[in-house]
DNA sequence: GGATGCGGGCTCC
DNA sequence: GGAGCCCGCATCC
């Protein structure tokens, strides 16, 4: 028997991804989750942009199981050196394998950027033998996900990453004003103390939103984008849950129809730290996030919407968009928009990239 | 070029 | 029949 480890708090938790009829009035759904692990099941809003695209930080390769309503995705496992040697920052290699065919064997035939030794796939072998599988499934309003099996191997690259590490293979090396590597340091740090106060935690999210100084880079477009749109999105998914301008309905309505909520205490298969710890750049956050997570659940009201795993984060962006011109029409600037419905804290995140948020505010 | 989705077909149990 | 896998094709970025 498969173990069933039911992650949303919604009514009738034991649906099957197989099932005719599945639960139809979830009383909440689930944030977006970028590493799901484990015989786990997601109930996202069928308006969630990373859940339409069946996203994953793993690795996953479409395949078929002959039912076109439910698309079933099986993990490709991690691209090693064989030398299992480490990057100038101390990290493993773990690059992500490419979902193409030709395009893996192509890449395992090249040879590690660090050591020139030559690179491993390492199957995944999670769900008995097999390699994990993720099944989505859109039915109305939802998508339903579920994951079975557990990866028995370190995370790859996002997908984030390896785009961006693939620019920047073809460019000169970019140059990250507090990047994510150096934030991540920080970043541990901080987590590490206690967290004394609510003021406090409003700093350290401050602190360690990813700030990119692309003055500095000479890197392609759609890589700043998505470098910003990770970063906004982590900014989204703190600062708007309670922010009360930003939970009306918008003109995609695909923000404001997204009643997602968190579920923190969700077992996440953080079952190996160093794999964790090794993920590189945008992997922020440890086994210390959980229990971050959890203090500013119990104890920040404000933060209830930030008991997403900031791993999870996605970089989906188009909703902050949306909501921009929205707001943008009802208030000429966004001075105002932000001292009307934001907190001090909350509008400071915006002025941390205005160069790159204001293009998309005056579309 | 590579990611993604779809579907035919094969093998194994 | 279910599951896993390979392959080709089409579409999109």
């Amino acid at each position: 028997m498969e173990p069933e480890v039911p992650l949303s708090k919604n009514k009738g938790v034991n649906w099957d991804i197989n099932d005719i009829k599945l639960p139809q009035d979830p009383e909440q759904m689930d944030w977006f989750q970028e590493w799901p692990d484990s015989y786990v099941k997601h109930i996202y809003s069928s308006s969630d942009r990373n859940a339409q695209r069946h996203l994953s930080g793993w690795a996953m390769r479409n395949t078929n199981n002959h039912n076109s309503r439910i698309l079933k995705k099986s993990c490709l496992g991690v691209l090693v050196c064989s030398n299992d040697c480490t990057a100038p920052d101390g990290r493993k290699t773990y690059l992500r394998p490419a979902i193409c065919d030709k395009a893996r064997q192509k890449q395992q035939s090249k040879h590690c950027a660090y050591c020139n030794g030559s690179l491993k796939l390492i199957s995944c072998r999670g769900h008995g033998g097999f390699p994990v599988t993720n099944f989505w499934r859109h039915e109305g309003p939802y998508i339903y996900f579920q994951t079975k099996g557990v990866h028995d191997h370190p995370k790859p690259e996002t997908k984030f990453e390896s785009e961006t590490n693939k620019t920047r293979h073809k460019k000169r090396p970019a140059i990250l004003s507090n990047s994510l590597g150096l934030k991540r340091t920080k970043t541990d740090e901080s987590l590490t103390g206690e967290m004394h106060n609510q003021e406090n935690q409003t700093n350290e999210v401050l602190n360690n939103i990813p700030f990119y100084d692309f003055n500095d880079m000479d890197i392609e477009q759609s890589s700043v984008e998505n470098m910003l749109n990770n970063c906004l999105s982590m900014t989204k998914n703190y600062s708007f849950g309670k922010t009360s301008c930003f939970t009306e309905p918008l003109s995609d309505a695909e923000w404001s129809k997204n009643p997602r909520r968190s579920n923190q205490y969700e077992s996440e298969g953080y079952s190996d730290h160093e794999w964790t710890n090794s993920a590189p750049n945008v992997d922020l956050w440890n086994e210390d996030e959980q229990t971050w997570n959890k203090t500013l659940f119990v104890k920040g009201q404000h933060f209830s919407s930030y008991t997403q795993s900031l791993e999870n984060l996605c970089w989906d962006i188009t909703s902050l968009h949306n909501c921009y011109s929205s707001v943008g029409q009802q208030n000429p600037t966004l001075e105002a928009t932000t001292k009307g419905c934001m907190s001090q804290e909350e509008s400071n995140l915006f002025r941390y990239s205005p160069t790159y948020l204001s293009p998309t505010l005056s579309k």
